[in-house]
RNA sequence: UGGGCCGUCGCCAAGCGGUAAGGCCCCGGAUUUUGAUUCCGGCAUCCCCAGGUUCGAAUCCUGGCGGCCCAGCCA
């Protein structure tokens, strides 16, 4: 399928190029390294493919999946949890390599000190707003913290008693000795080290300070012996700081930071900040909520792993500003789902249809393909009955001539049956409603077509008195503009009020009904479902996943 | 107005001095008991703009323009 002889992406380049050269001994480690305080959407799904899918495409590649939980307020086990389950689903693999960057707590605290001994870090005392202050703006130097010349032995003492608990939250931080004055916001004197006393999910309260990001991420790199340690744009300016670190000190192996675009998708918002304020706010049923863009929602929404890849293969790996249409997501999914998929029938809105032709209590099994494509994949058998349902919307007393469907006094196909007449509609009195077809069939016409005319409709149907009623949810995007992240104010006040739709009193095959259904299922015209978790026994619930490709309604919009 | 990065078809994206890949979308048409699938065909004389170098530039140089990121003791 891919073409493994054209270049990838700059990063596949670059990473060709290392090992060719003999770098870190022509070793390849990369890592995902996502941090436990929410759930993996669709843009890590673009960091883990590229990640574990360099690793996997050369020998004796290896992708280490490493928690980046240096800062316990937010974090927290549900989502370490939730994490590991995502990227086992997308069908990586991390084998024994689960790390945690609190696992290296300790030698990160030996590294500071020797960072101190070297004269390269310093105690601060100055408050949050007064560094802030020190630190000047994009456009003037920063000044010198009047705790930057202290001595190392002050410094070493200060920072064992910022461990052993001496000082109260935020009282100090420990900062790189750098340089105030660097265009480059992020060398002015970064924090290293802060005190806080928060229970960590893993390391309990056997810390009150703990490393920040800059800090602890290259050094773990390092740890690791991460050769390639791939990450998003916004963290180009922090590569210098990321390189100062490592150059002070003494480390196993040296790491190279390479910097790629974050994936934006249309419609919808990647921000883990605002995922979690529709999940708190209750916009949306929670972080696998089917509209969501988290992996577990895709997941519940029906989404393939397998489809994901590819849309992650398909957007490839650049440093352009990007923001893909649902369209692109949406043909991967459809081209995985088209071939998988069994196909079914199911009515989403009833309209009753009676053959008055058919006699009265009389059943016939007819037998169709599973998949029209694929023969392999064997037949089932439906159950033709003298009352039927078809959906409302492919009936119609009058309507243009380009509609293929059923009319007043025409003929269309039922699916995998015979070919019908409608003879008379029937009509709520008071209302006008239409509540029922009256039909004749042409027994002619099972699996031959009609002699002496041409009819173009086929149409779905289902058995009354041979199908199960259950629910069906259809899905709209979460917002109604492609760039929900230019909106001013509260996201949530944004919300597509429609971006769900509820229809009950649908009816499907009876197998449908089958609590073993785990399938992605065709229902054939309609769309692919996925059957949702909220299912009872006898009362299946689906959710569509995608729709099918729909021509008519194009046409239909030009009349 | 400091620094970093980016600018190739509506959307992604190859291209690395030799005369614009591919995918998606879109538009035609064929086949079709899913208006689905599949299949054929079309879709950038032009690469943000302007100069320059060169036999030759999207690719090199110069100067503009536009967009994104950075002033958390977040990641």
């Amino acid at each position: 399928m891919t073409d493994s002889l054209e270049s990838a992406d700059f990063i596949r380049d670059i990473i060709d190029q290392d090992l060719k050269n003999g770098v870190n001994s022509g070793r390849l480690q990369t890592r995902f390294p996502p941090e436990p305080n929410g759930y993996l959407h669709i843009g890590h799904a673009k960091s883990i493919c590229l990640n574990f899918g360099v690793a996997a495409e050369h020998a004796g590649g290896q992708c280490n999946l490493r928690f980046d939980d240096t800062n316990p307020e937010k974090e927290d086990v549900e989502y370490v949890d939730a994490i590991q389950e995502d990227v086992r689903w997308l069908g990586f693999d991390w084998e024994e390599r689960k790390y945690f960057a609190s696992d290296y707590f300790e030698p990160l605290y030996h590294y500071a000190e020797e960072l101190i001994l070297k004269g390269k870090a310093y105690v601060c005392d100055l408050s949050p707003s007064a560094m802030r202050e020190y630190r000047g703006t994009l456009t003037e130097p920063g000044r010198d913290s009047p705790y930057r010349d202290r001595g190392v032995e002050e410094n070493l003492d200060l920072f064992r008693r910022m461990r052993a608990g001496e000082f109260p939250d935020g009282a100090r931080v420990l900062r790189a000795r750098i340089d105030m004055a660097s265009p480059n916001m992020n060398m002015r004197d970064p924090a290293l080290y802060r005190i806080r006393r928060v229970e960590h999910h893993r390391t309990g309260h056997a810390w009150v300070i703990y490393p920040t990001y800059d800090y602890a991420h290259g050094i773990s790199d390092a740890l690791e012996c991460v050769t390639h340690s791939l990450c998003t744009l916004e963290f180009e300016d922090h590569r210098p700081l990321y390189d100062w670190i490592l150059d002070q000190l003494d480390l196993p192996c040296r790491p190279r930071q390479i910097e790629f675009s974050r994936l934006s998708l249309e419609y919808t918002v990647m921000s883990k900040r605002k995922l979690n304020a529709l999940v708190q706010s209750g916009m949306v049923a929670g972080w696998d909520d089917p509209r969501m863009p988290t992996i577990s929602g895709l997941r519940r929404r029906g989404y393939t792993p397998e489809s994901i890849r590819e849309f992650c293969r398909c957007i490839g790996i650049s440093k352009s500003p990007n923001r893909v249409e649902l369209a692109l997501l949406e043909n991967c999914l459809r081209s995985d789902l088209e071939a998988r998929s069994p196909r079914t029938m199911a009515v989403l809105r009833p309209l009753k249809v009676v053959i008055e032709s058919w006699p009265e209590g009389h059943e016939e099994f007819l037998t169709a393909p599973i998949h029209p494509q694929n023969e392999a994949m064997g037949k089932r058998t439906i159950c033709f009955t003298r009352e039927l349902f078809i959906e409302q919307e492919d009936f119609r007393e009058t309507a243009p001539k380009q509609y293929k469907r059923l009319v007043t006094g025409g003929e269309v196909r039922l699916r995998n049956a015979y070919v019908i007449r409608c003879r008379e509609v029937i009509q709520d009195p008071v209302t006008g409603e239409i509540v029922e077809l009256r039909c004749e069939h042409d027994p002619a016409t099972l699996n031959a077509n009609p002699v002496g005319r041409k009819v173009a409709g086929v149409i779905h149907w289902v058995s009354a008195t041979r199908s199960v009623v259950g629910e069906v949810r259809l899905y709209a995007p979460l917002f109604t503009m492609p760039e929900p992240d230019a909106l001013k104010g509260e996201i949530v006040d944004h919300v597509n009020p429609d971006s769900m739709e509820i229809v009950s009193g649908c009816r499907f095959e009876p197998i449908l009904a089958e609590e073993s259904v785990a399938l992605p299922y065709q229902f054939e015209r309609l769309g692919y479902f996925h059957r949702d978790r909220d299912s009872c026994p006898g009362a299946p619930v689906f959710n569509r996943t995608v729709g099918l490709r729909d021509a008519w309604s194009k046409i239909e919009q030009k009349l």
